[in-house]
DNA sequence: AGCACGCCGACT
DNA sequence: GTCGGCGTGCTC
């Protein structure tokens, strides 16, 4: 006998490389082991050891040994161990805690975890011979009820209430088994026609051979949706399956309603996180067991086994939720790329309004784009956007008399209307309401945030600062204050001023509540509201039915921020919120409150040009050094006190200067929201036209920063954000 | 992250 | 005299 076997066992701790355990016998990779860590017992999985990291050859006689093999289910599949060592790999994440936030919650435990068996019982041949006697009323009941067909378990529980244990003991006698489940016939529910259109762009990916990225790029009403459902009905007639990602925002009861009306018998699994532990992990059993034919979920689906996956499907690729904010900061869209390559298979990404990166990974042929520039339904047109230039108007209570006149006109029509404040992307830039100036950073193209107790200009990008000015550098005027203004009052004001009328507000506050989407949702279709006020949210494809007017106000706050992907943002979300308009036969009313009427934005958002401005935009970001010319990761420190945040930076930059070949290191510089939770932070921003070149350096980022944060004690914390959305 | 150990303040 | 505060050190 060989005695016992060194392993490698990855488990749920901020530390870098795995540990390694004797066992007597040889563990597969992918298994789930019980280990004594510490003085507990945690889950570990078993991996193989990671390549360069060179395990150190810990004295055997150190090493313990592993409790047992948790093998109710089989070892997790090497698709998903490759996924998450990607993604711990890319995103500098100990391999162990990505591993364990990609598992359900009810796989992260010590305990041994069984699929449960739901196929239907059925008798054997030797049950089928022997009736029960007649005094055994309930066991002749099940039996005679199991002669007309299988029954699942509840439906035998219906029969009698111990149908429970007499199955139990008819199996253990033989008499009976379970049904062999044949998977579902496919079945498809009413389609509605294709234009010609989607039937192109329906062709093309239905010709996709091998790995490919498809950008589908159709504007608001062009019917993504049903060439989504034409390509997963190809998947299941060839019995593949399919993971369709969408945004936190988008994974309404209505979707999932939709896929269900289309696909009837067709196993569909729904993940994301608002889900019980067992529902979630049922459904995450289902799908990599091969029992679900479609995974419809939130960023965290993208971890899901899928045996036989055939499609990836991203819905509004653009949107901000795929990217995790917190712990592994994976952007699920880019991870499902990096899984359809390794699968061979094809994803479509789709957006009214895609993002730079895709545009530019299009730009670059990696990707191949379809457009569907009308809109499906029938005599349906683009909403009419015009420009409220308020410059020389006064507002009342941030709201312009044109487009109150147009809140009246629609009120007096019965028709709904929505008023969209951007607020959020907000950063107090100064502006010059003369000229147009505002405030850049001299160093980089970053611009400078106000910071009106210390009457600073800083620059959040590099931490240059100077004082406000009391005039304007360019034209001298002395009107120069800072963009955007609150509008939180707005729902009051319009309820004041228009009192007839029956005004919702959709934020977060109102949300949040566990069926308040239901409730939205049956007010406006109800046609229980008459103006809907709201933030970004109401930018996130819901369909509030028909809509003839849309304003939106206070967005120039998006148009010089401080976050140089405020204006994509800010663009996107016009471009979102005018789709809302006039979806039906007519055509909808778009009215933009804005003090720059002639900024390219706007003009783009006028002529419905999204290539237009998405190509200024890239121009911009090349001009400047700015992703996706480049590429960014962010070293982000807190503490109760900014300043040892910011001398831990200093020291990590230091330290990382001589190492960084070809990579920008820019900062310490407060971050965008300085305080957060009582904690003050700041950040260093890394950059390097090179992926590699910025990638070499963070790998050696983790080793050297925790000895440098030993220093400063518990009260320093920092992490990296490899790709980071929001600065 | 947990969870121990360890060394100083107010309490039965 | 102890119970308990959280600083620091380790986990195969």
């Amino acid at each position: 006998m060989n005695g016992p076997v060194r392993i490698q066992v990855a488990v749920d701790v901020p530390l870098a490389g795995t540990f390694s355990y004797l066992t007597e016998s040889p563990v597969m990779p992918g298994a789930r082991v019980s280990v004594s860590f510490g003085n507990r017992r945690v889950c570990g999985v078993v991996v193989t050891p990671i390549p360069g990291e060179g395990v150190p050859e810990l004295d055997a006689a150190r090493l313990r040994s592993i409790d047992g093999v948790l093998d109710g289910l089989p070892p997790l599949p090497e698709e998903f161990l490759a996924l998450a060592r990607f993604a711990s790999d890319y995103y500098h994440h100990p391999l162990g805690q990505t591993l364990f936030t990609a598992l359900p919650t009810g796989l992260r435990e010590p305990r041994d975890v069984t699929k449960p068996d739901r196929r239907p019982f059925v008798l054997t041949d030797a049950g089928l011979g022997e009736a029960p006697p007649a005094r055994q009323r309930a066991r002749l009941a099940l039996w005679q009820a199991l002669q007309d067909g299988p029954l699942d378990l509840a439906a035998a529980k219906a029969v009698t209430p111990q149908a429970g244990k007499l199955l139990a003991d008819w199996v253990a006698e033989g008499k009976a088994g379970r049904a062999t489940q044949e998977p579902p016939p496919l079945r498809l529910g009413d389609a509605p026609a294709l234009n010609g259109e989607q039937q192109a762009a329906l062709d093309a990916l239905s010709a996709s051979e091998g790995f490919q990225p498809w950008l589908l790029h159709g504007v608001t009403g062009s019917g993504k949706t049903e060439v989504y459902l034409r390509l997963i009905a190809e998947q299941l007639a060839a019995r593949r399956q399919t993971l369709v990602l969408v945004p936190e925002i988008n994974l309404t009861p209505q979707l999932i309603n939709r896929f269900a009306d289309r696909f009837p018998g067709s196993r569909i699994v729904v993940q994301h996180s608002h889900l019980a532990d067992g529902e979630r992990m049922h459904g995450w059993l289902n799908a990599w067991h091969g029992d679900a034919d479609v995974v419809i979920g939130t960023r965290l689906s993208v971890f899901t086994p899928l045996p036989r996956l055939g499609l990836i499907v991203v819905d509004e690729e653009h949107d901000g939720s795929f990217k995790q904010q917190d712990g592994l900061r994976y952007h699920a869209r880019d991870l499902a790329v990096w899984r359809a390559r390794r699968a061979g298979i094809a994803i479509l990404l789709g957006s009214a309004t895609p993002s730079l990166e895709t545009v530019a990974n299009v730009e670059a042929g990696r990707y191949k784009k379809l457009a569907l520039t009308r809109r499906a339904h029938g005599a349906a047109r683009l909403p009419d956007v015009r420009l409220v230039d308020t410059r020389r108007k006064k507002l009342v209570e941030g709201l312009s008399e044109a487009v109150l006149d147009a809140l009246k006109t629609r009120l007096s029509r019965k028709e709904m209307s929505l008023v969209f404040i951007n607020r959020r992307g907000f950063a107090p830039v100064v502006a010059c309401t003369a000229c147009g100036w505002t405030s850049g950073c001299p160093h980089c193209s970053a611009k400078l945030v106000v910071h009106l107790m210390e009457r600073k200009l800083r620059c959040h990008h590099c931490g240059w600062e100077e004082p406000v000015p009391r005039a304007c550098p360019d034209c001298g005027d002395p009107d120069i204050k800072p963009l955007g203004e609150g509008t939180q009052r707005l729902e009051s004001a319009l309820q004041r001023m228009l009192p007839e009328a029956r005004v919702l507000r959709i934020d977060r506050d109102t949300t949040s509540r566990k069926d308040a989407w239901d409730e939205v949702y049956r007010k406006v279709h109800g046609g229980e509201v008459d103006i809907l006020v709201g933030t970004q949210m109401l930018a996130k494809g819901h369909d509030f039915g028909t809509l003839s007017l849309v304003a939106a106000l206070g967005a120039d706050g998006g148009l010089y921020s401080a976050d140089f992907r405020a204006s994509e943002r800010l663009f996107a979300q016009l471009m979102q919120v005018a789709g809302r308009a006039g979806r039906a036969d007519a055509p909808g009313e778009v009215l933009v409150q804005t003090q720059w009427p002639d900024h390219p934005l706007y003009q783009a958002l006028v002529a419905h040009d999204f290539d237009g401005y998405a190509a200024t935009l890239l121009n911009e970001r090349r001009q400047a050094g700015f992703p996706p010319s480049t590429f960014q990761a962010l070293l982000r420190a807190d503490s109760p006190a900014l300043a040892q945040a910011t001398a831990f930076l200093r020291q990590a930059r230091e330290a990382l200067e001589p190492l960084a070949e070809g990579v920008l290191i820019s900062g310490p510089a407060p971050a965008l929201m300085a305080r957060l939770a009582q904690r003050e932070r700041a950040q260093l921003v890394l950059e390097s036209p090179q992926r590699g070149a910025l990638h070499r350096l963070l790998h050696q980022l983790p080793p050297l920063l925790d000895g440098l944060a030993k220093a400063h004690g518990r009260a320093l914390r920092w992490s990296l954000d490899v790709d980071p959305q929001e600065l």
